[in-house]
DNA sequence: GGGCTTTGTCAACGACGTTGACAACGTTGT
DNA sequence: ACAACGTTGTCAACGTCGTTGACAAAGCCC
């Protein structure tokens, strides 16, 4: 029969998760999302499409240890520092992972949230909660509005490509600029000032929310 | 040669673009997004899978438009009512937008808003703001601070199954309660009061956010 | 009623994720 | 050293997806 199989592997070295892993970061950070396919990261790594299920049982698990491992970059805080420092050091690491990784954030949104990674970040959230001193009883509504407003900001940062981006800021800007004063009167006077820096809006929001958890941490 | 089309149309009447938009609504409100195919659109209708070119450009077309019929639902405010209850309601019809039709949620999420009904949404919030006493320097990071909390907490209640639907809800917190606590001790021990009414959350936050709106808006 | 545009059908293409049989490789026991 | 074995990459293939182009039926206009 005739020659079956190369009598060396290519360029490439043997396969394992992490060699995967890595590149399959690689390629949808620089390519987006929609680039991440079997096909095209066999061809990256050098290897047939279908080389990469010895290691992930299916693409939807290799992109859950994907996701998994961006956690890791989130350490635990500080035991003995103040709790408001702690939560906004937890919720700024948070978003920011969203906005780094925009095309891995629509991939996190898409499936449940059982990493286990999250569940080390939600357990460090309640403890700085516990500290601030709310209630067993108020614990659930203030945690969920602190994972909403972290993942909500963030979540709109990953999925609107004008506000990270500036290029296209600027062409929604002018977007706006251009539409009819007549049926669009307050958006077209306020246009040029749309669109500040992302990472400001989110920091003074959270301010905010901090203020109010505090206060309701003191109130008793 | 052999019988080639049908004599007459099925059981069908002739096709338009609001028989699809009805169709293809009622498919992924009721088996979510992955179950909107052309094809199996096509079998919904009684008709071809590629009949639906002839009125949509492409999928994302006919998505876009599904999309932006959903924005209908939200009114002008009324122009002499309180800029604060106004703002208040159009986040919160916004915000029940996504709660109500996750599945198109995140189609949303997935590609660009120049839906010509958010143009709308936006100026009506930036009325509001203006009207609030917000100063042209500051309405940009005042908008995108409500655009960011109604669509964040929309995205996030979307594509959080746990939030919104009580089985699932009470499958997380087993999850959590389940934890070992050596190693998630606050987790474990606040998981029976986790995931209270997003509504409530929500609109609670929400007030927060309009507190600070107003103490900006008074402060000159 | 003849000619025109519109609209649905059909077969097909390329890309996708995934599977099962097979062959090369690496390791291990003796 | 060598045979046996489990591991890992290759190959061909399946079923699904969105989409296109040629064709035919239906509707419309004068």
């Amino acid at each position: 029969m005739a020659i079956t199989g190369r009598p060396a592997r290519r360029g490439a070295a043997r396969l394992d998760r992490q060699r995967i892993l890595d590149a399959a970061r690689a390629l949808c950070d620089e390519e987006g999302l929609p680039a991440l396919t079997m096909r095209r990261l066999g061809a990256e790594l050098g290897v047939d499409s279908t080389a990469m299920y010895r290691h992930f049982r299916d693409k939807e698990a290799l992109l859950s240890t994907l996701i998994d491992e961006l956690f890791l970059d989130i350490a635990e805080p500080p035991a003995n520092a103040p709790w408001r420092d702690n939560l906004r050091e937890i919720m700024r690491s948070w978003w920011r992972i969203y906005r780094d990784h925009a095309s891995l954030a629509q991939a996190m949104a898409g499936q449940a949230d059982d990493e286990p990674q999250l569940f080390h970040l939600t357990d460090w959230c309640l403890r700085e909660l516990l500290r601030a001193g709310i209630t067993p009883a108020e614990i659930g509504h203030a945690y969920q509005a602190v994972y909403n407003h972290t993942v909500g900001h963030g979540l709109v940062a990953a999925f609107s490509p004008w506000i990270t981006n500036t290029t296209d800021r600027d062409g929604q800007r002018r977007t706006y600029a251009a539409l009819d004063p007549a049926i669009f009167p307050a958006a077209q006077a306020s246009a040029w000032v749309l669109y500040p820096d992302p990472e400001e809006v989110f920091a003074d929001s959270t301010e905010l929310l901090l203020d109010a958890l505090e206060a309701r941490g003191t109130r008793l």
